[in-house]
DNA sequence: ATAATATATGAATACATGTTCATATGAAAG
DNA sequence: CTTTCATATGAACATGTATTCATATATTAT
């Protein structure tokens, strides 16, 4: 008996373990979707250690593109696409001098960011 | 003439833009490869909204894994899949209480990324 | 033992993504 | 205007990854 309900609870438990106000509390504290979406869209540009490289180069220094490529060892056209990531997640900015475009940090949410991360490695 | 070096420069402008000096500083500056793979393998654990998700789950109480999987709408297996790389990257820790499993926040670190992840999307 | 339940896991699939290659755009010089 | 150089971009390819499905493991109860 008690089959009718099979469907619902076909991915979940028998019970909830946590207190039902525990529940309704975590519910109702999760942010919006789309926030949750701009926030792992934003840790993604993170992930690739090809994007770290350029923003730690660019903790030191604004810098063109093709010398970013060539500290790094990559190809321009690389580099160039993954500025574009950073830039579109407004991680960097850029400025142009003729023919040649200066790539240099946003703001210093970069910096924190990165070193809360360096921190959780270290442990 | 000078064509003998066409090779080197395949894939990089004729001259340095930037001042010698500040090449060679931003190349000392780049930290090991080691650590910035460890580093962007860190914050890919971020760049997936579901396991924000759980993240943002566990910052209101540890919860067992089909609750958290009936909170989120979405399978067992795929919530302990998450859970693994989550573990893996030292954000959870777990304990066992007969059949259930909580999972809980493994250190603050996680509260501080995620938070300056907001402050740069709040602009 | 066997059954029931919570969680973990391996394989498969569908989708996302980083790099390369070729080429286009934009700016300065001849 | 044409050429040259720095950068940007689109398509293609290879690799990575999140979810699903089926099943295995672990713990408790019967």
């Amino acid at each position: 008996m008690w089959k009718d309900h099979a469907e619902e609870t076909l991915d979940t438990c028998d019970f909830i373990h946590v207190h039902p106000d525990v529940l309704a509390r975590v519910k109702a504290a999760l942010p919006e979707e789309d926030l949750l979406y701009d926030l792992s869209d934003l840790f993604r540009i993170f992930a690739d250690s090809t994007r770290i490289r350029i923003l730690y180069v660019l903790f030191e220094s604004e810098m063109c593109v093709c010398d970013i490529a060539q500290v790094l060892g990559m190809t321009q056209s690389a580099i160039s696409h993954q500025l574009r990531a950073l830039k579109s997640a407004k991680l960097v900015k850029s400025r142009r001098e003729g023919k040649t475009v200066f790539y240099a940090l946003a703001d210093g949410h970069v910096r924190t960011i990165i070193n809360q991360g360096l921190e959780h490695i270290a442990e």
